[in-house]
DNA sequence: TACAAAAAATAGTAAAGCTATTATTTGTGG
DNA sequence: CCACAAATAATAGCTTTACTATTTTTTGTA
């Protein structure tokens, strides 16, 4: 049994939708590879065209912009992670196991059974945590969240949120908690790597050390309002 | 008595000291002004250059380019703040007591008796909070991190770090918890304002309600390694 | 006053980021 | 199977950005 499993997006991301051809699919794929090797700022469609042998205007036919390219990266791995997360928590009764098992998939999203599209979850990873940030840091926020670009972000956020009120139903942060766990996870995975004095992980510290600090901050503050 | 601080930053930064010439004060100044305005993708050089009445050549005579100035501004904000924090800290004895103060001052850096450069501090505040992230979320981090570009950040953290370790001495986390702590103050700063729900503030929410969030997180991390 | 060094203004250039126009393909009615 | 319109793709362009090299002006000093 092979089971592909299909992540449709909000229409406002794309002028054409990318999954509707091979061309589309080229683009997701390989602007993945193209951000994580040259970083955002240096990607251009005119460098993801030469890879993929198109030409400029034909990418553009899909995507209005490389910003727009990049809200439906890092939405599309929410949008996965939220699935994620719904799979591994499903039928765990004990609220705490499930925060256990949230942090742990923030701190290291592996592959799991499922086939989902052709891209490189590793290096989707690295980008959502080195540009993620830049996709909504923009002076039009307020209007790329009213054309509801975010949903998937927030939807997420939403879930975790759930999830601690559930812990610690007088707890009166949960969703400030929960974003804060999302951005703290990639936050402290850039540091380890890029500036490991913002951190307390050693060269040799794998996710199990940044999930363990997480879980503490979490339940630290969980625990306190119980 | 009139007490004006100057705040010297690394030399990597520039190319000329922009406190040596009123045009290298008025490129530092404007630019705050400016980059508040369009936000930093859409601030240039040339127009900045036409807002003080130079040329766009005589602005990269001062800085090498946009993303240097930015990490100046940022850096200035950093010094600044740690400045203020060791103020505001001094003779304080009680340890809880000082990460208080370090929380309200992040929550709300507010100008003091000193001043400072003629440097909008409401303004740079803002453009640290939606542009200060991509100081770092670069290619070249390490580069940067080498010629010692992000020290005063780093030594923000440090200073909050040891705070943190004097407070609760086994709390195996002193500097993830610090950065933590400095990032999601302004991400939740930015999220009140631009999306509100992935935060518990409302509308009406002030920088107290801010405070009590940090505080929560903090000190719930702190007292459980008790 | 002469002259070199520093600073400033001018005039470029290559690439980025789009867009308008022209060409080609593809699907459908006669 | 052919005509022909709609959809798709390719070409060529244009404006702005991000720099840089060159020339001109100013300034300090012998």
């Amino acid at each position: 049994m092979e089971l592909q499993l299909q992540i449709k997006l909000n229409p406002n991301l794309y002028l054409r939708d990318p999954e509707s051809s091979t061309l589309g699919k080229n683009i997701v794929r390989y602007s993945v590879e193209l951000i994580d090797e040259l970083g955002f700022e240096d990607f251009t469609f005119k460098k993801l065209a030469q890879r993929i042998d198109t030409t400029e205007a034909g990418i553009y036919r899909y995507f209005e912009n490389k910003h727009k390219l990049l809200i439906y990266l890092t939405t599309w791995f929410w949008t996965w992670m939220e699935y994620q997360i719904m799979f591994q928590t499903n039928n765990i009764a004990d609220n705490k196991k499930k925060i256990d098992t949230i942090i742990a998939l923030l701190s290291n999203p592996r592959e799991t059974t499922f086939l989902m599209a052709n891209i490189d979850k590793e290096k989707l990873n690295r980008i959502v945590v080195a540009e993620g940030n830049k996709a909504y840091l923009t002076k039009h926020v307020t209007e790329d969240n009213k054309a509801m670009l975010f949903a998937p972000y927030k939807d997420l956020c939403h879930k975790i949120a759930s999830v601690f009120a559930d812990y610690a139903p007088g707890y009166p942060y949960p969703h400030s908690l929960a974003s804060t766990l999302v951005e703290t996870a990639h936050h402290q995975m850039y540091f380890k790597d890029n500036l490991p004095r913002l951190t307390d992980f050693g060269p040799g510290a794998g996710d199990t050390d940044l999930a363990g600090y997480l879980s503490h901050l979490v339940f630290g503050a969980l625990n306190a309002a119980k």
